[in-house]
DNA sequence: TGCTGTGAATCGCTTCACAGCC
DNA sequence: GGCTGTGAAGCGATTCACAGCA
């Protein structure tokens, strides 16, 4: 109930699966590449194992964007480069603001990955007075008390949680509240938000614990059942972990 | 093929879908606020809400470990803790070392989440000679030219890579002859490694595409069709964006 | 009565395999 | 001949709906 609870379809947005969606960043970063060393064309082989996924899945996904490539031939680099940053809306400017200024936050400004992709780092903001004014990454720190004023005069809409997780869902209401209508949460906690606005989350030690997970049950299937933890059950001889492509999950919205 | 490709089947683990095992840590998360909070039982409606998903998911994911429940009641909050700590294989200590200490390396060195579940900072390692020694989270770092002593002595079997791009893959090739066989990478590049070693990825760039894209298509459905770009197609006069559980990844093993 | 546990139905993603075009 | 684009098959995950038990 308070998680704005909707249960639409929840799938496709303008024809193109979600899945597809959270691939093409994954290709952008490829093919970047591919121009930078002017390479002017790559077959979906190629561009797949650049990209750590199976051809199929390449051409698949670049279907639903339209018929980019040519037969006998490929893709054309530059040409790819600009449908998908144009499909993932990164020929504009997003202005962001990232809170909570910490280490992860100092880290999230600093981070090159942004601004070479339409982000522009807007503003810090932090509710530590002492931080107030400190740049970091060149950009002073703001404090909390203005933040409403710092989203609407900058036309945020995408918003960074880098707090820590007690204030992060108070952080969030003043930014949905404010205008923001996606929100990228590091602090682990499920935020609650308004039907219409866009969480995802990051938490790095949930990705820690799946690979736990993954590691003991390698250990168990050396040494078969060493407390009893793992019966024999299913003890495999070959290895059994990593699939190179299509395992699972771990953000998401939320 | 450079990637170690295998085409396992890739799913399940000792009977436990990926996507159930995404999710376990999130229930011990929430599994935990509680407990802490002295709370005896929960029923897999309010758990569900609490950890962000449905019930009947919820219901499905716990009934792939068992049936841990009671009829009409509900679930025993330490005892499910307990459960999926084993689960997760939590209840044992996992030594950690983190390479590339720059803002990020630093910020998950600090990062109180891995403590609490299971996870020690064994060592913290940068190639920067100016660095060694210094200490960052009370920990002292290590030059990587120890790399390799540093893995063996502590028994390390999990490694965070947290390099720029450009090291990332000689830091995973030195850590897997070292003999680690799971890898958490920051760094926004393709790992290819032998199988049976385990790769998650989390890209902070990724993230941001993905939510400028459905926030590209929000402001799209406003103002249907400001440019070419968005002919009328699907304009949906109601929101349509966030689905409160069940979206798609970004993170990933490749 | 209330809530868990689960077969069955459904949905969406992935993979296959090949037709179509350069 | 080679590589893209795509129906169709396959398959895992989610959701439904209710039987079963406290």
């Amino acid at each position: 109930m308070a998680t704005g609870r909707t249960h639409r379809p929840a799938t496709r947005s303008r024809g193109i699966p979600e899945a597809t969606v959270a691939r093409l960043p994954l290709y952008l970063r490829a093919l970047t590449a591919l121009s930078e060393r002017s390479v002017p064309t790559v077959s979906s082989e190629e561009l797949a194992a650049a990209a750590g996924v199976n051809s199929a899945k390449l051409r698949k996904d670049f279907s639903y964007l339209g018929s980019y490539g040519t037969r006998g031939v490929g893709y054309d680099v530059e040409y790819l480069v600009y449908q998908i940053s144009r499909e993932l809306g990164l020929t504009q400017d997003w202005p962001v603001v990232i809170v909570g200024i910490g280490n992860l936050g100092a880290a999230l400004a600093n981070y090159g990955g942004f601004a070479s992709r339409g982000f522009r780092v807007a503003a810090l903001i932090d509710a530590d007075p002492a931080m107030a004014g400190k740049p970091v990454a060149g950009i002073p720190v703001q404090h909390s008390d203005d933040l409403e004023k710092i989203i609407q005069d900058n036309g945020v809409s995408i918003g960074v949680i880098a707090t820590p997780a007690g204030a992060a869902q108070q952080v969030c209401d003043r930014l949905v509240a404010a205008g923001v209508t996606s929100i990228l949460n590091f602090a682990p906690t499920v935020l609650s938000v308004p039907d219409g606005v866009d969480v995802r989350k990051v938490d790095l030690s949930i990705e820690l614990q799946i690979l736990a997970f993954h590691e003991q049950r390698k250990a168990g299937e050396e040494a078969a059942s060493a407390d009893g933890a793992l019966p024999a059950a299913a003890a495999r001889s070959d290895s059994a972990d990593q699939g190179p492509d299509g395992d699972m999950p771990a953000v998401m919205p939320a």
